[in-house]
RNA sequence: GCGCGAUUAGCUCAGUGGUAGAGCGUUUCAUUGACAUUGAAAAGGUCGGAGGUUCGAUCCCUCCAUCGCGCACCA
């Protein structure tokens, strides 16, 4: 039977979106809707394979990242599949905590609005709104880009059955004594008004200046600072903050400052004596080697505080401004505003003793770009100590594997380090923490200890409010206001969207996962997270193999980015030369774990290659119909046959152990290679003078290899020509064996 | 400051202890039967620098330079 003809040339346009709804309608995306497996691959079908798709924020779109991510695991869930396993490879987002609600406030802004104006409730509903609008926009784009997930199992983090995860999740910390509220110096998001994670900082360089500031010793009463021995000199980029200063530090091997510890300054502007201190952490060789102690607004200071029971003085509110406790002439004052005036008045009083020019990193937040402050606040608190252990154990046994090993390196030396974890978030998108306070007993909260740490007997962990509080008998319990860290939640993600904490079907079946694949920059933020979670929570490992992909950068080593316009649109390489070649381009530049200098002539190949595969195609139909004969006869075979069919078995080995190493740039190098330079150039050629059984038994058979090695790489062009096979023997080649 | 990575053809990158490879670009030739999104051929590299190990180094080691990235208690 002579096969229907294929075009001339391969168009992706009308292919790709006709292929994917084929798919789709095949229901073999689903694990449980495959099939029933060859021979040759019954005896993994007994076995899952289960990749958790990292969960894009709602609020994006695709980048290029996520394409090659979902590229990545596109290859491996569709090798498998055809290998015979139990594939699942399961979709969905993430609401993205302050992301999303920034953008919705923005939104507002346009109608002259707040949050603050609509009210907590009202806003949410405009959030959800937003998010069913648009919060759909990148699972379709992953659609586009061919990748065969399982739609029936989408997944959002806030919904019904992941909130209850995230509940579950807070309960088990709390009952375990690993939850603590306390008041403690965090970095504060002065235009978000919210604390942020240590993790969701990035620092912005900055010209700034470096100022010597004399603080005059209080034993010496004299007027004017004339001798050496009658100030203490202070270095510091950030003079404002001296208005709540408590101490100034030296390191205890300081020679020049021996005679000094001990004795006192008295603190200029405000007038308060203030004691000279050691402390290790003191380094001697920046600025004088001496240095201003705030414990309000500084991390290090904040532990020098603590360590010497210095007072504190919060002389930064929330809002970047100064409070009343900065003095009188500085309250209300911008933070910028007051430094100008302190200097100014250190200056009258021939304070400074000089400035210098000073290059140096200020803390931004990661979603906004504000300005960061270090200030206390009372936040809740995940102790890290013990989950830390667990998961460095888990990689340093073995049990986990980084793809390249060499980013272990960042893993540990994070976690070796860590702090406690502010889980709680002052915005209202999100995960309300599952706390409901005695209001009786609540303004007990309201203390400027550091130390202070809520008693249980105030609050209680539950999902909904209580009719009777349970603590006073009579009052109306209230909820707390914050919600959790976005990470808190994704944190659960390989679990929770299979079901936990209830026991699911899909939890026993596909928990533990096999695979998760993503970018450098979240090794801390997510993935060690969902590995203490895993173990803490689900009481297994979330995945076995952490593939940390490059990082895609312009061709210029620069990165990408939307704003200043050196982004690529995936869409729009998909719209021009199709996914598959997109795709194709992707691999093409993957090579180990070096960063990608993208350059759009490899989709151009790929574009070019696809053509080259449709035309081999209708070469070999044109010769012959197919006969899907897995192995052909030896009859009437030549050399030539038997060499293309060695070099096909090489090349299905590296392909095979390039996919299962994830090294996928090197297998499609392999594999373009072979079909390119061996296959046409060369078999197809010289096949041309014969035209025998066995030329035409060898084309058939190359063909079919060819076109199950490049599925996963080339889904919909390697789909499409094998539905014009006359003797395929699956419905799809997406589930041919492999 | 500590750490990581890179440095190979005009560009983007592979690669190997024994006379260097791909894609794109360039040059020449080839056109009625799979494909011009093609084929055949060619030009083009002292493999960042210096030293060392070795019979032999682009590959291993040391140092240096440049670029990029991460981390840090960035006062």
């Amino acid at each position: 039977m002579q096969a229907k003809e294929l075009a001339p040339a391969y168009s992706p346009k009308d292919t790709e979106e006709k292929i994917y709804q084929a798919w789709e309608e095949s229901g073999y995306f689903n694990p449980d809707n495959l099939p029933p497996p060859t021979a040759e691959q019954a005896g993994n079908r007994k076995k899952t394979y289960t990749i958790a798709v990292p969960p894009p924020n709602v609020t994006g779109s695709l980048h290029m990242g996520h394409a090659l991510n979902a590229t990545i695991q596109d290859i491996l869930i569709r090798k498998k599949r055809m290998e015979g396993y139990k594939t699942l490879w399961l979709p969905g987002t993430d609401h993205a905590g302050i992301a999303t609600q920034n953008v919705v406030e923005k939104d507002l802004k346009k109608q002259g609005l707040t949050r603050h104006d609509l009210g907590r409730e009202k806003f949410l509903e405009k959030v959800w709104e937003w998010k069913e609008k648009y919060g759909d926009i990148i699972l379709n784009q992953f659609k586009k880009l061919g990748s065969s997930m399982d739609w029936s199992r989408t997944r959002f983090t806030m919904d019904e059955g992941y909130q209850k995860a995230v509940e579950q999740a807070f309960h088990h910390y709390h009952k375990k004594g690993r939850l603590y509220k306390a008041e403690k110096v965090i970095n504060w998001c002065t235009r978000c008004q919210t604390s942020l994670s240590d993790l969701e900082l990035e620092y912005k360089e900055e010209a700034g200046k470096l100022w010597y500031i004399r603080y005059p010793l209080s034993e010496v009463k004299g007027e004017k600072l004339k001798v050496k021995s009658e100030y203490v000199v202070v270095a510091t980029t950030r003079p404002e903050t001296m208005l709540g200063d408590s101490a100034v530090a030296v390191n205890p091997d300081d020679k020049r400052y021996q005679g000094l510890i001990g004795k006192k300054v008295l603190l200029p502007i405000m007038n308060r004596e203030i004691p000279i201190i050691s402390d290790e952490e003191i380094d001697a060789t920046f600025g004088t080697g001496a240095v201003k102690v705030t414990p309000a607004h500084d991390l290090l200071d904040a532990r020098i505080g603590e360590k010497n029971n210095l007072p504190i003085y919060k002389v930064i509110g929330q809002l970047g401004k100064m409070t009343e406790e900065a003095g009188a002439g500085f309250a209300g004052l911008k933070i910028a505003e007051a430094r100008e005036k302190v200097v100014a008045e250190l200056k009258n009083q021939n304070l400074i003793e000089k400035e210098e020019n000073y290059q140096h990193n200020v803390a931004v937040c990661y979603r906004c770009g504000g300005v960061v402050e270090p200030l206390p606040s009372l936040q809740w608190f995940l102790k890290m100590e013990e989950l830390a252990k667990l998961a460095m154990d888990a990689v340093k046994s073995g049990k986990i594997k980084f793809h390249p090993q060499s980013w272990e390196k960042v893993y540990f030396a994070w976690l070796e380090n860590v702090r406690d974890w502010n889980i709680s978030r002052q915005i209202w998108w999100g995960h309300q923490i599952p706390v409901f306070y005695c209001s009786k007993k609540l303004e007990k909260f309201k203390v400027k200890s550091l130390k202070f740490k809520v008693d249980e007997e105030y609050f209680i962990v539950a999902d909904k409010k209580p009719k009777q509080c349970p603590i006073c008998k009579e009052c109306e319990m209230v909820q707390d206001t914050d919600v959790l860290d976005t990470w808190f939640s994704s944190a659960l993600w390989p679990f929770a969207t299979l079901g936990w904490p209830e026991k699911t079907k899909d939890l026993k079946e596909f928990y533990p996962t096999q695979v998760l694949s993503t970018a450098r920059d979240i090794i801390n933020l997510w993935v060690s997270r969902m590995i203490f979670s895993g173990l803490e929570l689900a009481g297994e490992k979330p995945f076995t193999d952490v593939i940390i992909h490059g990082t895609i950068l312009t061709k210029e080593g620069r990165r990408m980015s939307k704003s200043l316009g050196t982004g690529i649109d995936p869409m729009v390489l998909i719209e021009k030369y199709g996914a598959d070649a997109t795709r194709f381009g992707l691999i093409w530049q993957a090579m180990g774990n070096q960063d990608i200098h993208w350059d759009e002539a490899a989709v151009m190949a790929g574009k070019k290659f696809a053509n080259k595969v449709w035309n081999i195609a209708r070469f070999v139909l044109q010769q012959t119909s197919l006969t899907n004969d897995p192995r052909p006869t030896t009859n009437g075979h030549q050399k030539e046959d038997k060499e293309i069919l060695e070099k096909l078995a090489e090349t299905k080995k590296a392909v095979e152990s390039g996919i299962d190493n994830y090294d996928f740039g090197p297998a499609l190098h392999t594999l373009y290679d072979f079909v390119w330079h061996e296959l046409a150039d060369k078999y197809i050629e010289s096949s041309k003078q014969r035209q025998d059984e066995g030329a035409q038994q060898t084309l058939n058979y190359v063909l079919l290899e060819v076109l199950k090695m490049l599925h996963p790489f080339m889904p919909h062009l390697t789909e499409e020509i094998y539905q014009d096979l006359s003797g395929k023997k699956q419905d799809f080649l997406m589930v041919e064996t492999w």
